[in-house]
DNA sequence: CATATCTCTACCAAGTTTATAGAGTTAACG
DNA sequence: CGTTAACTCTATAAACTTGGTAGAGATATG
């Protein structure tokens, strides 16, 4: 349909497209009125993305308790709870899986470093515990409602964007 | 070689395999006198990393200053600076690349989101603006050196580890 | 000159990501 | 009722990334 620039990939922290997809329907999902449910047709145009790949990412939501859908016409997708209560790392967490950079540091997924003779011992893994407690912090913290405050605020904030 | 339990890989925010064998490596030349050279095949051994693989690792780490290496009999690898000035966030930008969650937040990367029109609007830049904050904030202040003191000290705290 | 070491480039198998395809299910509406 | 607009599910595939291997070369020591 539309040509993509293929995507010059910049290696592991990145969050994946499919990602940036969930967050980014999930806003448009809570940009409204929270009564009338929002089709995945309308919500992928609005937000440029491909439609089939869309159905299956909400249908990873809906399986998580983030959405729910009425099927049939007139039907669609609503948000479960309020936006200002679905933070980041939640998403994420059911879009990309687990959020540590370390097996042997995830909550949801914990395993043993294959190569690691002991965790106490091991120097990386101390570092990186710091780490993904930052991140979580800001992660779980952070919600749908805040990312569209903080645009709205920015737009707001800066009126008339000028040539650069 | 060795057999390896294949990856049972865990999504996006895991760090390479490269990246902890490289800091690895790093702690391995950090706990030597910093006078004599440190070999290939020494640090492979003690680590359990592929030897070929360790020194496309070190190549990297060298032409970023990180190391430097001595040819020849008697050759090796030293670190540059003390290990209490080589930071997590350093080395992981050397090995893995942009540390940004998001194109258009990569300091050493920056590069326009295809697919977000505004970025002033863009309702996910603003979060992960904020986590990608409170990651570099660690990573940029925790070092090689960190590292090798937290192990050490968490095994001093805890002694013969008993059955579990 | 023999040998131990680092250096460089190319290659490749397996897995992941980003989709696309298409058949099925359900509810509203006339 | 039957048509249609929606969601649901499973399978498939191209492009890319990762992790690792191969092998020829360069260089210092003794």
């Amino acid at each position: 349909m539309e040509v993509r620039e293929t995507s010059l990939s910049m290696a592991d922290p990145m969050i994946s497209q499919k990602a940036k997809y969930a967050l980014r329907a999930l806003s448009a999902l809570a940009r409204g009125d929270g009564k009338q449910p929002r089709q995945i047709s309308e919500i992928a145009a609005s937000q440029s993305i491909p439609k089939k790949f869309l159905e299956q990412i909400l249908l990873d939501l809906k399986r998580e308790g983030i959405v729910r859908s009425l099927r049939g016409k007139q039907g669609g997708y609503l948000l479960v709870r309020p936006s200002a209560e679905v933070t980041f790392g939640e998403v994420l967490r059911i879009i990309d899986g687990p959020l540590a950079p370390l097996p042997c540091l995830s909550i949801t997924a914990y395993r043993r470093c294959d190569d690691c003779d002991g965790e106490v011992s091991c120097e990386i893994r101390h570092v990186f515990q710091k780490v993904v407690e930052a991140e979580r912090a800001a992660l779980f913290s952070l919600t749908i409602a805040d990312g569209i405050s903080m645009a709205d605020e920015a737009v707001a904030g800066e009126p008339v964007p000028e040539e650069a």
